[in-house]
DNA sequence: GCTATCTATTGCGTAAAACGCTATATTTGC
DNA sequence: GCAAATATAGCGTTTTACGCAATAGATAGC
């Protein structure tokens, strides 16, 4: 069924004479009756009842009349709608975090961009920064806050928004295992140390290599997915643990516990913003993208 | 807009997969996607996000989703309704005749068919029997109850329902123009008498051939339309007034008017049904004909 | 009652469009 | 890096749609 049928039977119906309404459809009469006629094939009626000298609707006319203009109503209508909802950014962005990153960066990074377009809904998804690529990459999410690993699958586009130092903390309680000189590490103080550390992730990547420079295999107390939970069981005394420092820095429980100023320290790493690069296609994630990319050149 | 554009969006909205959708809807992948670019084209959107290995729905893809299920729904619906209509009879059938009619044929001529055919509404317009034919004529009213003319115009068909007889009737109350003996007619008698007659139709014709053989020019008091407001006149002793007899039966005032019996009688005629032949094609009114020509054969 | 007129419909030749097959380009998983 | 997957463009064929002219049925006027 397409619409120009209904158009004709509107048309008809209006005026009653196949004459005049070929004239409305700049079309000719006898597409108007075969017109017609393949809408009553298709709706097994009659709509209109003539002859070579009367028009005249059937009662199922009168009844498809209405149904006719509703339709072709609601075309209209959906077309504006989605005219407007390309013009205005619609739909809905979910993105993968930590708890620290919604704290920290999330509230910057999209205070302004909600009130450019109003039509986007963000899904914020917190959790293990660890799983956040794999989040992307599986679709699960458009974006995640992740530290930029060494070498970016393709696939993914990766913006850094900031650096942030890993640092060691421990608890401000004392304790007996605790490195006494920890300005200069030697394997000796922190072989004995019960260490806190991510499951995965680049924390532990580097925390790993740390140890590994140093001739030490840690003792690793607990493996926690999650910095957050890391700063609450070094907070309770439980150990040593390695933390972004931003984490710490947004963290409650940031009064129970001190920063170990050791030597070597832990490197640098960079935090950013990652996507699918197919998904950048997407007009309201390009839109992101470039509001973040205007912030963080 | 074709409605198997909407068809094959809504199977690749639901399968996201060129292929498979192509399976469900009988045809090709490049169909589909064709179907898929005419359909963005009159839209002037994307609907569908895509590449080479991927398939996704945008924000609008989403809302039209909606508006596609909804438009099939609704032509499925209009197309059963339709299909209802058709099995059962509906629409209005408006008849023509006079008050008397209304009272007399019309509960009997009805009764059974609106039972039989509830979806059918009539709407009656009453007035005087002289209009019937040309408000059938001209298509005012579908069919009239009407005296069969001498020669009925040839577009219309008619049946006899039943023989009345034109009578003369007289106020009960005494009146000096009275003829005094009304079974041997003269025209001395007749010549002064008031009278009260039909504008125009068949029981006027037919008085004013009585008169003419009697050789009478009568003395017309009033010309009415409508023999109920004949009896009325007469009932009141403003003269005498020849109305069919069927309209004394049914009339309230019959108490105060008195039957003539005139010599010789005015003749019978028929009372019957009227019709468009061409609207005999209209499923409605050839019912109704038919459910009446099985009680008048 | 006949004729002129009006008008929906059909036949037919042409134009357009829709379709499917195949090739292509691009992406992904191993 | 290679093989599998997959949406899409090109192209020849088939189907469908369109308009013109002819037709048939009905009406109005003389």
């Amino acid at each position: 069924m397409d619409f120009r049928l209904l158009k004709h039977f509107i048309t008809l119906s209006d005026t009653l004479h196949f004459g005049r309404a070929s004239e409305q459809c700049h079309t000719s009469p006898s597409t108007l009756s075969r017109s017609l006629q393949q809408l009553e094939r298709e709706l097994s009626t009659t709509l209109i009842e003539r002859d070579n000298r009367h028009v005249s609707l059937t009662p199922q006319g009168v009844h498809f009349q209405r149904y006719a203009r509703d339709t072709l109503d609601q075309w209209e209508t959906i077309k504006r709608t989605l005219a407007n909802d390309a013009a205005q950014l619609t739909g809905d962005i979910s993105i993968y975090c930590s708890v620290t990153a919604s704290y920290s960066f999330l509230y910057e990074l999209l205070s302004d961009f909600r009130l450019q377009h109003p039509g986007i809904e963000f899904k914020l998804h917190t959790g293990d920064p660890a799983n956040a690529m794999n989040r992307v990459l599986s679709g699960d999410d458009d974006m995640a806050i992740t530290p930029r690993p060494r070498t970016p699958p393709p696939a993914l586009a990766f913006k850094s928004l900031t650096r942030s130092s890993l640092v060691f903390i421990a608890p401000t309680t004392p304790a007996d295992w605790l490195p006494h000189t920890p300005e200069s590490s030697t394997a000796q103080q922190w072989e004995a140390v019960p260490m806190i550390l991510s499951e995965a992730g680049l924390s532990r990547e580097y925390a790993d290599t740390w140890f590994k420079a140093l001739g030490v295999t840690p003792r690793i107390y607990a493996q926690v997915a999650g910095h957050e939970a890391i700063v609450s069981m070094v907070g309770l005394g439980f150990g040593v643990g390695v933390v972004p420092k931003i984490v710490l820095d947004n963290s409650p429980l940031a009064d129970s516990v001190k920063v170990l100023h050791v030597k070597p320290e832990l490197p640098y790493y960079d935090v950013g913003l990652c996507v699918l690069n197919r998904r950048l296609k997407r007009p309201r994630i390009q839109a992101l993208w470039e509001a973040v990319s205007e912030r963080h050149p």
